[in-house]
DNA sequence: TTGTAGGCGTTATCAA
DNA sequence: TTGATAACGCCTACAA
C-alpha cells in the first residue's frame, strides 16, 4: 500500500541522522539510548534495509548463481537443495538458471548471471571447455565448478570419485564370478562419463579379462539411450552375463527394456544401477547400485564458496574429489 | 578485472551525454548518426546496464520469486523448469525457495522475497490459509498460487481437477469390476489431498458401492507414508482388489511395499498410481497412472504472472482448473 | 534531438 | 557518538 519506509523516515522519527540509523543498522557504535529508540522506530515503520539501493553501493548483490544442465535430474535438484539452503542461512540469495544441456543457452545464462551482478557462481558445466569462465573470471567472481574437471582454468572444484566407483561396481560383478560385463556410459565429451568408463576399462585389466568393445556402450544419460543400448547389450553374442549402467536416467531406461524383453534379475542378467536409492527399492528384486555423496556435494560446493565470498582465498583453487558408495542389494547373482 | 563500464564512460567516449545515451538504450528517439557511435562505444568498452542501479530508480528489479515446498519432488522441479524457462525469455530471472514443508520457514521465505523486492511471486502453498499472503499482497506484489486453494484471498489461481482426477481413476477400477477399493491419500489438511479424498467417494457413491473407512487411509505424500500404509491396507480383511495412491512418492512406497510382500500386480492386487510416467515403465508390470499437466500448469503460471507484471488484471483473480490424463497400462485386472 | 540537474535509498568520509 | 554530504549508476522532467 503505503510505500516502505526507508532510513530517512526512521530518521525522522527518531529525530536522530541518517548516517546514524545507518550506524546501527550496520553494527556502529550507538548511544545505548538511542539505540532503543532508533529500534523502536524501525519496529513502528516495519522497515527493512532495501537491499537494491545497499547492492548499488557496496557493489554486493548478496546473490549466488547456479547454473545446472537441467532441473528434471534428481541428481542435480539435489545438490540444488542443500547448496539453496546452506547459502540462504548465510544470508545469500540463489539464482538458479538452467540451460538445458545446450553450450550456447550456457552461455547465455553466465552473462545473464554476471549481468544480475551475482557475488559467486556455482557451475555445473556441460563439456570441458574453458571458453565460457573468460566472461566471468573477467569480472572476478568466484566460481565453483561441481561434476567435471575444467582444464586450464583455476577454480575451485568439487567432484565424486567416478572413476573409482565404477571400478568397485565392476569389480563387485568379477568376485561374484562375471567375465562378460557389459556397461553403458554418458557421452564420450563428458568428464564424469569418461571417467566412469576408465574405471571399467582398469579393473578389467586388473583382473586380467578381456575387454570386448562391444560391450562398452555411449549414449546421453537419457532415459531412452538407457533403454536402446540395452536392448543392443541384449543382442550380443554371447550375451553379457553383467551390465552396469552409469547414470540414474539410463539406469531407468535398462530395466524397463530388461523388462519388456521379459528377462529376470539376477536369474538371468545382473545388473548394477546408478543414484536414487528409491529407485532401486521399487524395482524388483530390488537394485544394487552406485549411490554419489549428493548431500556432501552440495554442503563442500556451498562452503567453498561461502569462504571466497568472504575474501578468504586459502588453498585456491581448491580441488575435492567425493568418494561414492556402493548399495548391494539383490540384483547381483553368482555365477 | 577493470571496473564494469558505465553509462558515463559511454558518454564520455562518444562525446554525446548521459542522458542521450540513456534514451539510446530505452528507445527514445536518437539521431542515426548518433546511434551508430553510441553503438560502437558500447561495443567497445563491453558495456551493459547496470541491473541494480536500474532498479534502483526504477523499483522494479525483474526478478520472480518461486516458494515451493521442496525441489526433491519431479513434479514441482518440472513445474519449475517450465515457469523459469518462460519468465527467462520474458527478461525476468527467477529466485526459487524451498520451504521444507515447514510453515514457519514457508513465511521466513516469504518475507525473504519480499526483501529482495521480486515483482511477483509464484506460491505452492502448505496448507490453505492465507495469513501469509498478507505481507505479499500490502506490497502489492502479484501472486500466483499453483496446486491449492486460497480461502478468503484474492489471487490467481492455477490447480488441477484433482477430484475429477481421483473420479476417473476409481471410476476405472470400478469398470474393471473391482468393488473394494483401497486410496492412500495425503494429509488432510491439505487441499489436493482433499480433492481427491472427495472424488474417490463422490464415485464410489455414484456406483452405489458401500464404502468402508477402514480402505480410507490418510499419509504425508512421503515414500515411507506409502509404503507404510500400503501395507496396513493388506491386513484389511478382506483385503481390498485394488488400490489407488494419490501421489508418486507414497506410489513409489505402496509398489516396495507390495514387492515386498511378494504380491503381484494385477493378479492379486489391481494398482492405480500417480505422476511420473517414467516410473511408471520401469514396474513390472508397467503402471497405470493418473498423469498431471506439468507443463500446462508451469506456463500458463507464467503466463499470468507475466500478464499482472506488465499491469495489466483483466480478469483478476483468474482460476485455472486443469484436467488431468488417464494412463492406461497393465496394472489393473478384470475381475 | 540533446543536455542539465535532481533524486532513488544506501554507505562512508570527515568534521563537529 | 553523531551528522552533513558526497558518491553509487541510472532515469527523467525540463530546458535548451
Amino acid at each position: 500500500m503505503a510505500n516502505p519506509a526507508t532510513i530517512k523516515d526512521v530518521a525522522k522519527m527518531s529525530g536522530l541522522s541518517i548516517a546514524t540509523i545507518s550506524k546501527y543498522i550496520n553494527g556502529g557504535s550507538v548511544r545505548d539510548k538511542n539505540r532503543a529508540i532508533i529500534a523502536d522506530a524501525i519496529g513502528r515503520l516495519d522497515y527493512r534495509v532495501n537491499e537494491i539501493a545497499q547492492g548499488l553501493k557496496t557493489n554486493k548483490t548478496k546473490t549466488v548463481g547456479i547454473l545446472i544442465p537441467t532441473l528434471d535430474r534428481i541428481f542435480y535438484s539435489a545438490i540444488i537443495s542443500v547448496i539453496e539452503d546452506i547459502l540462504l542461512k548465510n544470508g545469500y540469495s540463489t539464482i538458479i538458471c538452467t540451460y538445458m544441456e545446450d553450450e550456447n543457452i550456457e552461455k547465455t545464462k553466465i552473462q545473464f548471471l554476471v549481468n544480475k551482478m551475482v557475488d559467486g557462481i556455482v557451475l555445473m558445466p556441460f563439456d570441458k571447455s574453458s571458453a565460457k569462465l573468460l566472461e566471468i573470471s573477467r569480472k572476478n567472481i568466484p566460481v565453483v565448478v561441481i561434476d567435471q574437471v575444467i582444464s586450464d582454468s583455476d577454480c575451485d572444484t568439487v567432484v565424486v570419485d567416478n572413476l573409482n566407483a565404477s571400478y568397485n561396481a565392476v569389480e563387485h560383478l568379477i568376485t561374484e564370478g562375471h567375465k562378460r560385463i557389459g556397461i553403458i556410459c554418458g557421452p564420450e565429451n563428458v568428464y564424469t562419463a569418461q571417467e566412469r568408463q576408465k574405471g571399467y576399462i582398469r579393473v578389467m585389466e586388473d583382473y586380467s579379462i578381456k575387454i570386448d568393445k562391444m560391450l562398452i556402450k555411449n549414449s546421453d544419460y537419457k532415459f531412452e539411450g538407457g533403454y536402446k543400448m540395452m536392448m543392443e547389450l541384449l543382442e550380443q553374442k554371447p550375451v553379457p552375463t553383467a551390465v552396469f549402467v552409469t547414470n540414474y536416467e539410463m539406469t531407468l531406461g535398462a530395466v524397463v527394456a530388461i523388462n519388456e524383453k521379459n528377462i529376470s534379475i539376477p536369474e538371468q542378467l545382473s545388473f548394477i544401477g546408478f543414484d536414487n536409492m528409491q529407485m532401486a527399492e521399487v524395482v524388483k528384486p530390488p537394485l544394487s547400485i552406485v549411490v554419489q555423496p549428493v548431500r556432501q556435494i552440495g554442503a563442500i560446493s556451498a562452503e567453498i564458496l561461502l569462504k571466497r565470498l568472504k575474501g578468504d582465498f586459502t588453498g585456491f583453487p581448491a580441488f575435492f574429489r567425493l568418494k561414492t558408495d556402493m548399495l548391494i542389494r539383490k540384483s547381483v547373482k553368482k555365477i
